[in-house]
DNA sequence: CCGATCTCCTTAACGCTGTTAAGTGGCGAT
DNA sequence: ATCGCCACTTAACAGCGTTAAGGAGATCGG
């Protein structure tokens, strides 16, 4: 199934690289679209189309969509871990944590329905052990026990990805702003029998970068207080 | 364009009542079909033939799928509130953020990708007003600002929607598991210089249950560490 | 009582989707 | 020169959400 199945050699090396190469276009590209159509217009025959090609080449590269979708999920985070700077080997698990929340964020906002995207897939390879090791490392450093730092780890990633997809809910695009999310529209939906409920909106639907940060303190409080020996 | 528009009398509130009734029927439906084909597999050809009409028909009753699918979270929404209990009036803001996580917890996972239903749809109506006041009156009433009671609120929300998106991901439906997600096969794949990423498999596909109220227990936690006056 | 109106549905069709089957030009190796 | 594989094309299929037009039946005003 695979590009090279049953050859040897040098020449199959070559070749698979090449193939690589064109596999990484088409993510890039799929990537790019994503940012101008969302999720629902992304169609094969338009990334077909961007890369000069009729759909059905694609599955060439790909099994099928979910499978591109899937590298698509990867690369993001492929990209993302290359992008942020690791904190020293001896760091602290709060380090490690604020950083790999903050830089999943980032990476999730960096394409238009990144969460969407990547909450429903599944990784293509294994490129983020490394740093889930160091992470969990750095809880055990800090006196976790193994199971203590994978139930830290996830929550404060369950609680960044609902965090994102909310806010991608509000924000399509940075700086974008998506119709029915405004503060007084929610004020005078709620009615004035529900005045809490209704300020509620000014709280929900901006500053999300602040908003973000409190709850990852929130989060991290909360490690300290339950989860550390 | 709403199916009494500019008629008036008794005649209309019993139009509207049968009306309602109808769509009612549509959403009922197209929930339990939900659970057998899931989200993907939920058309409206499908609901129609359920239903013994033709698809268009259903646009008599919605503009269009989004607006059945928004009726359909809400809907999962108001049986969750309509199923929890309340505790009293001036019970612990602790003691309602429990109930609302958990119970929201329970409504999605009452459906196959509810969550992926749920975190994609913006609600029809305004029903969960009340509930949502009596949230924050109860935090105010334990010293918060409204602006950290909304905070405190979204930080759970979001981490329970995380949560459960992930959930789902591993048990379409309780009892069932979704293939790809072995510990051992993760371990596998992580390989044997990663021995802690290797050992996460375990603490991430087990034990939804306990883990969601440790989850749950970290952010209330935090929540009085960080936000508590 | 009759014609108009409104409700709720049907049939037919449109443009689009992901996906498969079969065929084809080119290039490297034998 | 020819074989075989790679990377692609053309053609087509079933199914999708959605729209247009129309029709049976109840309900209404006159």
């Amino acid at each position: 199934m695979r590009h090279s199945a049953g050859r040897t050699g040098p020449a199959a090396e070559v070749e698979d690289v090449a193939a690589k190469l064109e596999r990484a276009r088409v993510v890039d590209t799929a990537l790019r679209l994503l940012d101008e159509t969302g999720l629902e217009g992304l169609t094969l025959r338009r990334i077909a189309t961007e890369l000069d090609v009729k759909a059905p080449a694609l599955y060439w590269h790909f099994a099928n969509k979910q499978a591109l979708l899937d590298e698509m999920a990867t690369e993001m985070l492929r990209r993302m871990t290359a992008a942020a700077e690791p904190p020293g080997p001896d760091a602290d698990w709060r380090d490690w944590l604020l950083l790999t929340c903050r830089t999943l964020r980032r990476a999730l906002l960096g394409h238009r329905d990144g969460a969407k995207v990547f909450s429903g897939t599944r990784l293509t390879d294994t490129g983020h052990a490394g740093r889930l090791e160091e992470q969990l490392r750095a809880f055990v450093r800090g006196g976790f026990t193994v199971d203590d730092a994978v139930e830290a780890y996830f929550t404060a990633y369950s609680f960044t990805v609902g965090f994102v997809i909310e806010e991608q809910a509000v924000h399509p695009l940075p700086g974008e702003r998506a119709p029915g999310y405004d503060p007084e529209e929610r004020a005078r939906a709620m009615g004035a029998e529900h005045p809490l409920a209704a300020a509620s909106g000014t709280g929900l639907f901006e500053d999300f970068e602040r908003r973000f940060e409190r709850g990852l303190a929130v989060v991290v409080a909360g490690i300290e207080a339950v989860l550390l020996p």
